[in-house]
Formats: structure tokens, C-alpha cells, sequence
DNA sequence: CGCATTTCCTGGTAGC
DNA sequence: TGCTACCAGGAAATGC
């Protein structure tokens, strides 16, 4: 590329653009959430496109975008502009040496894709032995297994009948199973539907995604749990908006906790 | 090191 | 109409 422009204010989500100029873009990858692009000069561009962030061909002859962050500028015929644009300033658009994820600890921690043979349910487990948070936030922090948002965790919690709460550790074996089964399910269907669009999100061609249509229970508190019929409820886990099946999900008792009697 | 808390940001919406 | 207040959340920074 002939350079990479930035728009916005400089910063640790915009380092290192300026080593882009006369990179060729080798290849195109992901990583969970993370776009990795590696450059010919044994660097790589990497991307996130955080809850707002949008990559795309900047149309011709038109304003430049409110909230353009990112110009590449791209040799050869038009279209030879990409931009990045972002209006909540979520995401990321960096430069790093290739492989070097320092400035980046939750790549650099990532756990395996969901969608390889690698995630089985054997490892989802162990990976969940390790943590005393609750299930929900740990699946968040992108550490037992890659790519999977608000979203996604409260539809597979659901499907698998977890409780978001459940101490990752306590989640035992034939639930991790159902989980890592969920997890699969979910996102692959969310992909063949392009996608979860809320009111942002756009694929690359400008799509809206229709796996809002399919979501069982995300955003929908107070409704009716499309498998029991039951009231959908709403938590605040890991500081995120949360909603569950109290009846299809329930918490395991404590382990260790006391039986109490209930004063008559 | 693990985990909880705080921070970053703007658009949309509720309430007055 | 215009104002304030608040909410949404992925990842990093900060604080124990």
C-alpha cells in the first residue's frame, strides 16, 4: 500500500500505522475477533472492529465519513481506498511486528477457535478448572475459547442450560459438552445468517445480519423462554446486560454450602 | 498471577 | 425543542 492515513486522534488503538507505507498486504486472517493482515515488510496489520468499527471501500468523490478514523491508501485501479470507520472508538487498527501481540494481551491469551476440531469438549473443561469466575465472564475474556461476545455467550448458555453465574470451575463435564456443542451451534448459525445486526453491524457488502431473527434469548428479558414458556430474566454478570431461563438454567448448589431451614 | 473495577467513546432514548 | 442523564459493551489499564 502507498500509506495508511490516520484520522483520528493518535493513540495505543492506532500505533504504528506509519510502517504500513509500501507494505504489501499478504494475506488476509482472523483470530477470534482480531483481523490479522500480514504485511511484506514482517509486520501486520491488526483490526478490531469493536462494537461500532466498520471496514470498508470509501466511495468515490463522497465526503469523507463523520466518523473515519483509517485510510489506506491502496496501489493499483479504484477502488483503492479502504477505510475504517468507527464512531465509538471501540475498536483497533494497528500495526505490530509480526506476531509480536504485547500490545495486545487478549490475542496474545486467545484460546482456540470454536469451529476447529481442537475445541472439544475435554479442553473446554479444563480451560473452565482454571477459573473461579463466573461462567458467563470467563467465556467474555475470550480465554476458554475465541470469539464469543455478549451475545453469543447468553445464547449459548442457554442452549446448554448453564446457569451465567455457575463458577466456571464447577461446570461439570457433560454441561462443558453441551456447552462447546452450543458454542458451535450458535455461531455457525449465526454465520450461515450473516450475522447478528442490532442496529450497527453491516458485512463487508453492506448486509444487515439475520441472525437477530433466531436469537432465543439475548436482549429479550420479560419474555417468554421459547423453551419453557417461563419469564426471561434479566443479571448484570461481568458488567454485562445478561438474560437467562431461571428454570431451564439453574444454579448447581454451592458445593459446601450448609443446608439452611427456613424460619417458619 | 487472578480477578474486580474503571476507563474509553458516541448514538439513541427516556424524562422533563 | 432542547436539555440532562443514562445505557449499550470489547478490551485494556489499573488496583489490589
Amino acid at each position: 500500500m502507498a500509506r495508511a492515513e490516520l484520522l483520528a486522534p493518535p493513540g495505543p488503538k492506532y500505533a504504528g500505522l506509519e510502517r504500513a507505507a509500501g507494505q504489501r498486504i499478504e494475506a488476509v486472517g482472523r483470530r477470534g475477533k482480531f483481523l490479522l493482515l500480514p504485511l511484506s515488510g514482517g509486520d501486520e496489520l491488526v483490526a478490531h472492529l469493536g462494537m461500532t468499527g466498520v471496514i470498508a471501500p470509501e466511495a468515490e468523490g463522497a465526503a469523507p465519513h463523520k466518523h473515519l478514523r483509517v485510510r489506506l491508501l491502496l496501489e493499483g485501479a479504484a477502488p483503492n481506498r479502504l477505510t475504517f470507520v468507527d464512531p465509538r472508538r471501540f475498536g483497533r487498527f494497528l500495526v505490530v511486528r509480526r506476531g509480536d501481540y504485547a500490545a495486545l494481551p487478549t490475542l496474545a491469551a486467545l484460546g482456540p477457535e470454536p469451529l476447529d476440531d481442537a475445541f472439544t469438549a475435554e479442553r473446554l473443561l479444563a480451560a473452565l478448572a482454571r477459573s473461579r469466575m463466573p461462567v458467563k465472564a470467563y467465556l467474555l475474556s475470550q480465554r476458554p475459547v475465541a470469539g464469543v461476545g455478549n451475545i453469543y455467550a447468553d445464547e449459548a448458555l442457554w442452549r446448554a442450560g448453564v446457569h451465567p453465574l455457575t463458577p466456571a470451575a464447577e461446570v461439570r463435564p457433560e454441561q462443558a459438552a453441551l456447552l462447546r456443542q452450543a458454542i458451535r451451534e450458535v455461531l455457525e448459525a449465526s454465520i450461515a445468517a450473516q450475522g447478528t445486526t442490532l442496529n450497527d453491524y453491516r458485512t463487508v457488502y453492506g448486509e444487515q445480519g439475520d441472525y437477530v431473527d433466531q436469537l432465543a434469548v439475548y436482549g429479550k428479558a420479560g419474555q417468554a423462554c421459547p423453551r419453557c414458556g417461563g419469564p426471561l430474566e434479566r443479571l448484570v454478570v461481568g458488567q454485562r446486560g445478561t438474560t437467562y431461563c431461571p428454570d431451564c438454567q439453574p444454579l448447581p448448589r454451592a458445593r459446601g454450602a450448609r443446608a439452611r431451614r427456613s424460619r417458619p
